[in-house]
DNA sequence: CTGAAAGCGCTTACAG
DNA sequence: CTGAAAGCGCTTACAG
């Protein structure tokens, strides 16, 4: 019984010949007698050979390991996006390091030295609320890392961004909700200053230019967190005079807060109001009325993302791109 | 400017010392005269030098990354798990590398056997539902590289295992129901045969039996799959003469789907019937009722999976544990 | 306390 | 087509 996983060594010394012999032929090299090669194949499999992939890492100074850092894992959004990037990883044969900020700018930094201590091959990031700054992104550009950032970019940065056109997303949404006939569309925005919270907002504005409805500051509202206080937002449009025939909302899960509120007041939905989440939870589909929503590609986002940074590694070109995904208006029973 | 990262050869070279002596200074060995360390701590400041990790691993044969297999990392039990995981990563020292099954029993093989190739030091598996064989988990082993299963485990093997006690977990949803002075208590399980659907139903059978409860098997239905078809096991369970006066549901989201039903049939909740969850989704609490559910410690789950891991691969301990976390029952309004 | 040497497992010019 | 040699960046006995 053999201790230790076999190396080139022990296949040299098995067949008699020399170890960049065996090396040539375990990879396919052209200059490599052919018997020789299928000869040293054969002999690899039956014991069980594997290349060392450190060995092979020190000497090319590539590891085919990408660094990825997220504000969390464990959220909707990103654990879509990761699912993605992993599923592309496995196919394009390359490994992720994945670490997350937890929206904690000091943490992301420390993450990121660490992966880059570790020799990665290229830096795929989304960053934290906190973040303003792209030094630690010039760092590792520095050291020739290649950077992509997705999802949250630092706009001034200067690398490919993969991101959701979120402001059309939000455009569409309102947009639906006018052609059905809405007049007095309320917007539930989320906390103030975020990307997010202005892209949509921004889209729920200009739908209403574009089909020349006034904006009535009494029909928006902003909650300071994502998830909390959503019923004082809601609270507050509700009691506008006359009252909204339609609500935008930030995400679905205040939407779903507003469903039962909305119920109290004795209102239908969608006869007397109509209602639009955002990020198609899979909730959505499960409450009653079912809830129309935007969905975004996170899945996708995640595959591009890798996808891109890879072709930059592999080809070493240096053209900073913008790619914009779009979103899919999902429409349900809450907006019929 | 210096083209490549410095290393300890150049840091050797400038201070005209030996590259072992460096090497020494650097890891905070004993047999170092103080001053010849400092210096060479406040050049490798100066130059930004920072180890090898490729070459110390080769060298030392470890690379201090952790190999992770889930069946889906965009899951909300499994995201909240590598969300502990990797928390704890980070603060030990160790990198994560994960990949997933996508329930797929081929390609959780063939990802367990590229974690292998890139000599993981550890392997944490949750396997995918097709998975009977433990053979992989056997070669990793033969390979001295430690495995922790969790959550999903295959019960014969030979490892060190994390698990939540659903069984437990479901006992204590169905005595309180019990103690809140419901008589019929119906059940909505999940796939046959899977253990997750077996342990919650087992927790239910043995609270009733506890309190002496006759079971009714017109109470209990099954879904086929976790999310869909839930419609039809409730449909199922409500036409029961009489009705049942609770129901105990296999997740959240199937829970949820029970209210507008419950609610057209003219039943209020929990007045006239009362329903529990499982999983404590952040939807459970923005719905109306709020559903009272089981929350499942995933964070800590995962958290502790790799920490038990940690010192296997640490101490070389061979000792074979299984840890058992325990749920929570949150209580909302819809079992009040 | 320090240095020279060997070695981790592999790749890749270079000579033949 | 094959082999000897050098090297990737580090660590660690071994001598001194």
């Amino acid at each position: 019984m053999m201790q230790r996983p076999p190396t080139i060594k022990d296949l040299a010394r098995a067949l008699n010949i020399s170890v960049s012999t065996v090396s040539r032929a375990l990879r396919n090299a052209t200059d490599i007698n052919p018997e020789t090669r299928q000869a040293v194949l054969k002999l690899a499999k039956e014991m069980e050979y594997e290349p060392n992939f450190i060995a092979q890492s020190l000497v090319k100074k590539q590891t085919h390991i990408i660094g990825v850092v997220v504000p969390s894992i464990d959220s909707n959004y990103f654990s879509e996006a990761l699912s993605g990037m992993t599923d592309c990883a496995i196919e394009q044969n390359y490994h992720l390091m994945i670490c997350q900020s937890n929206e904690n700018e000091v943490l992301e930094n420390k993450s990121i030295r660490k992966l880059l201590s570790c020799n990665i091959d290229g830096l795929l990031i989304s960053v934290s609320l906190q973040t303003k700054s792209d030094n630690v992104i010039k760092e590792a550009q520095k050291k020739h890392v290649p950077v992509v950032m997705f999802d949250r970019i630092i706009p001034g940065a200067d690398c490919t961004k993969v991101i959701v056109n979120e402001y059309e997303g939000a455009l569409k949404a309102v947009e639906h909700l006018i052609k059905k006939g809405c007049k007095r569309i309320a917007h539930i925005g989320g906390p103030k200053d975020l990307s997010v919270s202005e892209n949509r907002k921004k889209g729920y504005l200009d739908a209403l230019a574009k089909h020349k409805i006034p904006v009535r500051e009494e029909l928006i509202a902003h909650c300071k967190s994502f998830e909390e206080d959503a019923i004082g937002a809601i609270r507050k449009v509700m009691n506008a005079k006359p009252r909204p025939d339609a609500i935008f909302f930030i995400n679905d899960l205040s939407a779903i807060t507003a469903i039962e509120y909305i119920r109290r007041k004795g209102l239908r939905i969608p006869e007397d109001i109509k209602i639009v989440g955002f990020n198609n939870d899979k909730v959505s589909n499960v409450v009653e009325p079912a809830l129309t929503t935007v969905m975004q590609p996170g899945y996708e986002v995640g595959k591009l993302a890798l996808g891109v940074l890879i072709d930059e590694i592999e080809s070493k070109s240096t053209e900073r791109q913008l790619f914009e995904l779009r979103t899919t208006l999902v429409t349900r029973k809450s907006s019929r």
